[in-house]
DNA sequence: CGACCAATTGAATTGATTCAAGGTCCGTGG
DNA sequence: CCACGGACCTTGAATCAATTCAATTGGTCG
């Protein structure tokens, strides 16, 4: 269901891949605002802080995340180029925004005159439907089916058949699959000795055997 | 957000709360089928199989669960008197439920042309949120903790102050909350020694200390 | 060059799972 | 009525996976 309204529009995925046509039909139904830049680790709004406007990732990318009161903080999505975020279900943030690694960051206000409310809600279903189905994924999962998962995302977000560049650092990776990033660190050594990836440098990963990742995690 | 246009009606909860306001604005709309038992175990709609209409629970418990390809079973959310289920985000059903422990199940449709589509959309969007609450703490959280929270959860849901009813086996705990069953019976017993519950029979719950249990799982 | 931060690696520990018995409750049939 | 069988729950011991704690390495920027 939900296919009362909102129907085949919904589709399950682990990220929340890049979604050009809805996102850019909530375009055309909002007002940006400026490219406003966040450098590395910078707050883009704060959990607890009344929910505003929706943001439209201009460039580099963006963490979603909640912290717990141990301190423990719990990455719920990435964002990148192209991709919309700041929905909650409430009036109130339950998450946190920060960008990543330098991000370029819009204001987007839906007209809601025109009927934007639609749009939004669609773009927002999606996003919700891909945190759970991450989520699904991670309570089930060991660490390195875990991130062959991640990988395999990255790999179709970014388009690439063979390689993944990472923007965000170790302890954001964990963070993400509820691991801690020594362990991030060590899985992907195992991957690497297994022979399906190499790691020319710490933020780059060459993807050699897409198939053995894939075996991971038949899902 | 979803402040627009689906706004405050949506509330985080771990387990879904009966929201008796939306669903019943949700059954003025709709017509409901007459009841069906389904005892326990029965399948109510399978994985893969094409979604159809929602569900109304008139008695008992219902379980809806996703089957991971090595045999294990994540349960998403259980469903009592009062509750709706059956939403999913495609046409088809990424999902299966079943009856827990024997229950009477209304098909429910509704009446798009009257403009429904927003009462299901208000409970869908609850519906996902609280499952996506509910593994958020399951993901971070230890056995101990995460047996707390079900428990706090089921006293909110039952409406009582001291004591829950387990309509659900070992095995359905583990399963929703991503342990064991022996792992699941292990904690029961340190909640027990620890002073902070007990338990006169396997299938009910003496809260003792729920300022104890609620110690656990600051969030 | 030195300082700092991220990443890697190792060793010990913890927490949950797995495997293997028991124990309890309940319904059925001798 | 009691014995037996089966389903569920409990408990114990060994194992395994991931975390924690502790260095060490590597890379980058003053």
């Amino acid at each position: 269901m939900l296919n009362y309204g909102a129907r085949e529009l919904i589709q399950a995925g682990t990220l929340p891949l890049p979604m050009d046509e809805d996102i850019a039909e909530l375009l055309r139904h909002a007002t940006l605002g400026p490219v406003s830049f966040h450098p590395a680790n910078a707050m883009i709004y704060a959990q607890g802080e009344a929910a505003g406007p929706l943001y439209y990732v201009e460039f580099g990318t963006v963490r979603v995340c909640q912290m717990a009161p141990d301190g423990r903080r719990q990455i719920a999505a990435f964002y990148s180029a192209g991709q919309v975020f700041g929905f909650e279900p409430d009036d109130v943030h339950l998450f946190y925004a920060e960008s990543v690694d330098g991000a370029g960051i819009r204001s987007l206000r839906p007209k809601m005159q025109e009927g934007a409310a639609g749009e939004v809600l669609k773009v927002a279903l999606r996003g919700l439907i891909a945190i759970q189905s991450h989520l699904m994924m991670t309570v089930r999962l060991g660490a390195a089916e875990r991130l062959a998962v991640f990988l395999l995302d990255m790999m179709e977000r970014q388009g690439s058949e063979d390689s993944v560049a990472l923007q965000m650092q170790r302890t954001d990776i964990g963070d993400y699959l509820g691991l801690t990033f020594e362990t991030v660190s060590r899985v992907f050594r195992v991957l690497k000795d297994g022979g399906l990836i190499n790691l020319p440098t710490p933020d780059r990963v060459k993807v050699i055997s897409k198939e053995g990742l894939e075996r991971f995690c038949a899902v």
